[in-house]
DNA sequence: GATGAAATTTGGGGTGA
DNA sequence: TCACCCCAAATTTCATC
């Protein structure tokens, strides 16, 4: 994926698109000190090789409806871990699955709607053959839920 | 913060803008087939009722450096786990920060530049005089890292 | 790569229906 | 909420350095 190297330019465009990406591009010019149309090309470059991924949003998900969040952790079978991963990883209410290491083998994070909403994925996700056992944890609250922090905040 | 009940015009818009936030009001309008000032005045409402947070961009850590993520747990002695997650949420480094059921209290995900740099974060976190018992797993791999999925997928 | 100027779109506000 | 118009500002392209 990366043959593009980013100089220091990219990266601080990079962060100030993380904090606001919706400034214009002549704003984050002056701020950068170059033309317009160099910050515009430079812009296209860094979505062109996926340095950013996608323009979006950062939702509240309490105000959408999806008041459960749960930390889920899976010991499977070796060799079939990647392949658990990426069945899991498949259902839309998964933000993140990590391949990990110490006892349990894959790390998920979720967002559902109810309880019985996550009772359901993990009773899903239990039935494949090659999970061995699994540790669902309750998250009461999000006390930090920030994926562009170490852009935004440094 | 919430008063606000959202239609579902409204949440089809969210979904709209964190599949693609550099959509045009004009062209969201069309899709959604209202008047573009309508959309416009709806979400200008959305951002003052947060229950879109931020307009930003989805990165790639890799390119931007940080190869190490980790999940991290940590025991904290009662009453005092909302003092050491809001502790924990300052590092820019810290992604997510949760209070969570089961043996652990705290679930913390975060990024890393290199394993000294993890390395540091949890010796730091872990002199905190009410920190019991933490364990750290390394993500070799983020099968999935998508914190919209829950919008962009359905 | 970077630049400034030109051509095209968009945002944001207002109006009356 | 909508359809319409307006204008200032932005995006995007391109010839040139």
């Amino acid at each position: 994926m990366q043959g593009a190297q980013l100089d220091e330019i990219d990266v601080k465009l990079v962060k100030l698109l993380a904090r606001d990406s919706r400034r214009s591009i002549r704003e984050l010019a002056r701020e950068l000190g170059m033309a317009g149309s160099t910050i515009h090309a430079r812009l296209h470059k860094l979505v062109e090789n996926g340095v950013i991924k996608r323009f979006t949003v950062l939702p509240d998900y309490e105000a959408l409806g999806y008041s459960v969040t749960a930390v889920i952790l899976f010991q499977v079978e070796g060799g079939k871990i990647l392949d658990a991963g990426e069945y899991i990883a498949k259902d839309p209410r998964v933000i993140a699955v990590y391949d990990i290491t110490g006892d349990y083998d894959l790390a998920v994070i979720a967002k559902f709607r109810s309880v019985n909403d996550l009772d359901s994925f993990v009773k899903k996700v239990n039935k494949l053959p090659y999970i061995r056992r699994s540790v669902t944890s309750l998250a009461l609250r999000a006390i930090k839920e920030d994926f562009t922090s170490p852009l935004t905040s440094g």
